[in-house]
DNA sequence: CTGAAAGCGCTAACAC
DNA sequence: GTGTTAGCGCTTTCAG
């Protein structure tokens, strides 16, 4: 009679009728086979039972747990601390090798202090995101994002949730802290390279995404040439794909006169741009040098391997989620400018003798 | 006095003695602010208030929900639900154009279920996993696991969750699940191919990874050179990357007599195949043929493009989700084998005349 | 058609 | 040194 009038607990046909649970065993189940109350079980095994709790008894909780193969439900916990201890990153896309490393440092640092990670994928690339908090469904204590364009941090903010945002203009203002890199130096040591061997017509091979860091990429190449009154620049806009690439760099490769360097703004317009050397019979380096940006594994795959702008990307990662957890606790979180590093390799060489300026 | 005896609701201090709440707003909240009760909010937001709720009410409360910027707790929600609708997606590196495609794939057919992915690339590669369930932090509902070696499934099958293999052994029962692909057919595609352009002496750029898929590719491709009694296959074994594979196609390379062709078993070793041949100043196709497998970004990226198995990583993904899902409601999930197909491109042509039979 | 109430599993304040 | 208890925010009976 009492039980028609009591509200049936979810699950409650799964469990059979004696005290011992089928499911998955709660800190209750702990708690009885070692006969002790809840509530010791969640001082042994949160850790924190030192002079609260008898060794002897830590240990009678701990074994039990451990017959039971017990394991704390997540939900209930986050439920009860109002935190969740994991952070939502949101980058671009995954097939960037970038932003694969910017994900293994986060979860680096994350892992240290027991935090989880989860990864969002934009799928609008570097534009708005849709619903990231919906989407991952995961309950969220904060967020960092790598690359976005501007209007796409704005449906971010919406989250009331600590933002950090990494590579990205560092006048917004919408973020709690910034990890940022020095990507203006990079360029100006690809440039000044090229400048250096004595190249003078340069091509810059332009990602057409609207982003911080390749503004700045174009504005620290267009500002490096512009040091040098022989040296010239011209542009041609691409996606970030092989294909587009492709396309763009026989472009300024039939262009007259040819430019003698391809300033690339990643890797993968780099990729391209040896592609579309090779098809017009063009040799890198001899006949044209080549400089990507970022440092991808592609970067040693192609032969001659390219000479390019190492990226921190792991490090970039790593010290937003430091900020982040700063945040989360109240610090204040430096705003670290990573330094980044120009790597030489096969696809850079002085400019053959014909194509020497003065020729 | 009263409130001497009761204990301190957790955040109640970040609350104004008023009845408004400063933090996240509630579905109590949410009730008042539209006069109903919790209930009524709970039926109207979770969709299910057809016939039970009046229009008029209906729009009230999602009035009010929009008016607080209301979204629910998950960790509440899941709480009481018993289900996170949250599936973790293990694969051994994200820096792997594949595996960040199965994630794609496996992301895209969860969001139409209204589920959530969260990774976890396993620390150890395609080795045991340390603890999935313990760094995702989040409440999970299922696995997915891919190309994962057999032992570091033992580990995952110690979750207690139901677990779909995708690219694994079948005749492994630790899963509810698998989706498989037909990595066998695959291989003896590209040995078919280079056999009947003529090839005789292949090398096989074998990954020194014990796993089922590179098991197969072994298999499939001695299998299928022994159908020819003149065509003969040495193995080379490389580590998953371009440096290894660059160092053991020069040994399969330097072998005397050469191989005319490279089969290897990743895109990857493929392109170190091609800087190796390159520096060895042999000409792909010409001097050497080399096949890839998977058909990463990587395959397209090089001159000349990859004659390359395309796998169909999105779908391999999608598969694995549907399995979980079908598996998490009950139903018998079917264990497709997905059909791969290889990719013609420019790496590949019929030996030179100096290296045919007979010369 | 709407509201009241219970309880998911956990933690922490407090009583003993 | 250990147990009792309340309650996180949500969903879902059941009563009205």
């Amino acid at each position: 009679m009492a039980s028609t009038r009591r509200p049936r607990r979810p699950g409650e046909a799964d469990r059979p009728p004696n005290g011992t649970s089928a499911g998955r065993p709660t800190s209750r189940d702990v708690a009885r086979q070692a006969s002790v109350s809840q509530a010791t079980v969640s001082l042994v095994l949160g850790g924190k039972w030192q002079g609260r709790v008898s060794p002897r008894t830590a240990e009678t909780v701990r074994t039990a747990a451990r017959e039971l193969g017990y394991r704390p439900n997540l939900a209930a916990r986050s439920l009860r601390l109002g935190r969740t201890r994991t952070a939502l990153l949101v980058v671009p896309a995954l097939t960037h090798d970038y932003f694969a490393r910017v994900h293994a440092g986060a979860s680096h640092v994350a892992e240290e202090h027991d935090f989880g990670v989860v990864l969002y994928p934009s799928p609008a690339g570097t534009g708005p995101a849709v619903d990231p908090f919906g989407s991952a469904r995961a309950a969220l204590d904060g967020v960092i994002a790598s690359s976005m364009a501007a209007d796409a941090l704005a449906a971010l903010g919406e989250g009331g949730l600590p933002l950090v945002m990494l590579d990205t203009d560092p006048d917004s203002d919408r973020a709690a802290a910034t990890v940022n890199l020095d990507i203006a130096d990079g360029m100006r040591q690809a440039a000044g390279h090229l400048l250096g061997l004595g190249h003078r017509r340069l091509a810059h091979l332009a990602a057409a995404v609207d982003t911080w860091t390749f503004r700045e990429r174009a504005r620290a190449l267009t500002d490096t040439v512009a040091e040098i009154p022989e040296a010239s620049v011209r542009t041609e806009a691409s996606a970030l794909d092989i294909e587009d690439a492709l396309r763009a760099a026989t472009r300024a490769l039939t262009a007259c006169p040819r430019p003698t360097a391809l300033v690339c703004d990643d890797d993968l317009l780099a990729a391209g741009a040896c592609k579309a050397a090779r098809r017009l019979g063009l040799r890198v380096p001899e006949d044209v040098s080549v400089t990507g940006f970022d440092d991808l594994s592609l970067a040693t795959a192609l032969e001659p391997e390219l000479t390019t702008v190492r990226l921190p990307a792991e490090e970039v990662g790593a010290a937003g989620m430091r900020a982040l957890l700063a945040t989360l606790e109240g610090r204040a979180a430096d705003a670290p400018v990573l330094p980044v590093r120009l790597v030489r390799r096969g696809s850079t060489a002085a400019p053959s003798a014909t194509d020497a300026p003065g020729s």
